[in-house]
DNA sequence: CGGCTATGAGTAG
DNA sequence: TACTCCTAGCCGG
């Protein structure tokens, strides 16, 4: 269940464990025979854009290119979709070992050296293994897993928004495509030819911050205000992508209404369980906190379906008429988003 | 055990 | 808008 910022890590961490490798490819559940006609090739390089990641192979050195030019795995999780990275006996000091997407028991956490010989038989389910010299991944339950050459991978690439996680992002596609269209602000968030590697809660979280009814249409807004929502989620999404973990509160504004027991379902992140890391209970003004007080305003935070999704929002902050249009000025994320 | 839920997205109508 | 697909944890009976 992850967003842009997962998925920024997961490239991360396939670069850090198998770049320049041969890996080996199989399907354990045999859902994606296609793995068989790659395994054994170099992964050349490892790349995220929105939600999607892009695992590239080129064939081994005996093989001649010109008859097997580079391919791409293309993996997108979907709400469900996980993988799980283990360090191979024997290979120990390689740092790397946890599990990114969906909630999953972190893999590293087992002590016991024999039930790790156990987990080098994948589950039923794992839809492809990529195995290098000293670590192993298993995806499962991925909404897309298939192999594609480059015009395959262009195709997706084309139907993607700027992406804030990349420096080639052109934020005036996603300031015009915003302003050019009738659509509520809401949905747009979620169109990812409109931005791409947005998920349910940075929409909400940002609309918060903003200060916006979700139900604005994009063209009513001013080109300066869709401006700075991208530069804040700009600095949102390279809080996540550091840390493995959404957080969008402002410092002051954390332990507002806490008192407040927060039961509401653990939204499982996929940070490395560092100390200081802020509580989940803080890491959001409106997201899963329905019939919570607002941090701000006191007021009950409401929750509805949008185009299929659940959005949360504070109807008296998030007011058309009661915008504050200098929140992320007073409240930038820049200040306690450090590098 | 069954039912519900979840940070997603494509397709049909 | 409604249905479809994918997986696993959790909760109630």
């Amino acid at each position: 269940m992850p967003e842009g910022h997962t998925v920024h890590r997961l490239a991360a961490a396939f670069t850090e464990s198998f770049a320049g490798q041969a890996v080996r490819t199989s399907s354990p559940q045999g859902r994606f025979p296609e793995a068989a006609a790659v395994d054994g090739w170099v992964m050349t390089c490892a790349e995220a854009v929105g939600k999607h990641l892009f695992l590239a192979l080129a064939p081994a050195a005996d093989v001649d290119p010109g008859e097997a030019p580079t391919r791409f795995v293309h993996v997108h999780l979907g709400l469900y979709g996980s993988w799980t990275f283990q360090a191979l006996p024997g290979a120990e000091g390689v740092v790397l070992p946890h599990a990114i997407g969906a909630p999953r028991v972190r893999v590293g956490e087992t002590e016991d050296p024999s039930s790790r010989a156990v987990d080098l038989i994948p589950r039923p389910t794992v839809r492809l293994r990529v195995q290098g010299r000293s670590a192993l991944a298993d995806l499962t339950g991925p909404t897309a897993c298939e192999l594609l050459d480059h015009a395959g991978r262009q195709r997706i690439l084309d139907r993607l928004g700027p992406d804030p996680l990349r420096g080639d992002a052109d934020p005036e596609r996603f300031v015009h495509r915003v302003l050019r269209s009738r659509t509520m602000i809401g949905t747009q968030l979620m169109n990812q030819e409109v931005v791409a590697g947005i998920g349910n809660i940075y929409r909400a979280e940002l609309l918060f911050r903003a200060m916006l009814d979700p139900t604005v249409p994009g063209r009513d807004l001013s080109a300066p205000l869709v401006h700075e929502m991208w530069e804040d989620l700009s600095a949102l999404m390279a809080y996540g992508a550091r840390t493995g973990r959404i957080v969008t509160t402002d410092p002051a504004h954390r332990h507002l209404h806490a008192r407040i027991i927060e039961r509401s379902r653990g939204t499982r992140q996929n940070s490395d369980g560092d100390a200081g890391v802020v509580p989940r209970e803080e890491s959001f003004y409106v997201y899963h906190r329905q019939t919570l007080p607002c941090r701000l305003c006191g007021t009950e935070v409401r929750s509805a379906d949008m185009a299929g999704r659940t959005v949360f929002w504070c109807p008296r902050c998030q007011r058309v008429r009661s915008r504050r249009a200098s929140f992320t000025r007073e409240h930038p994320a820049a200040a306690w988003i450090g590098s």
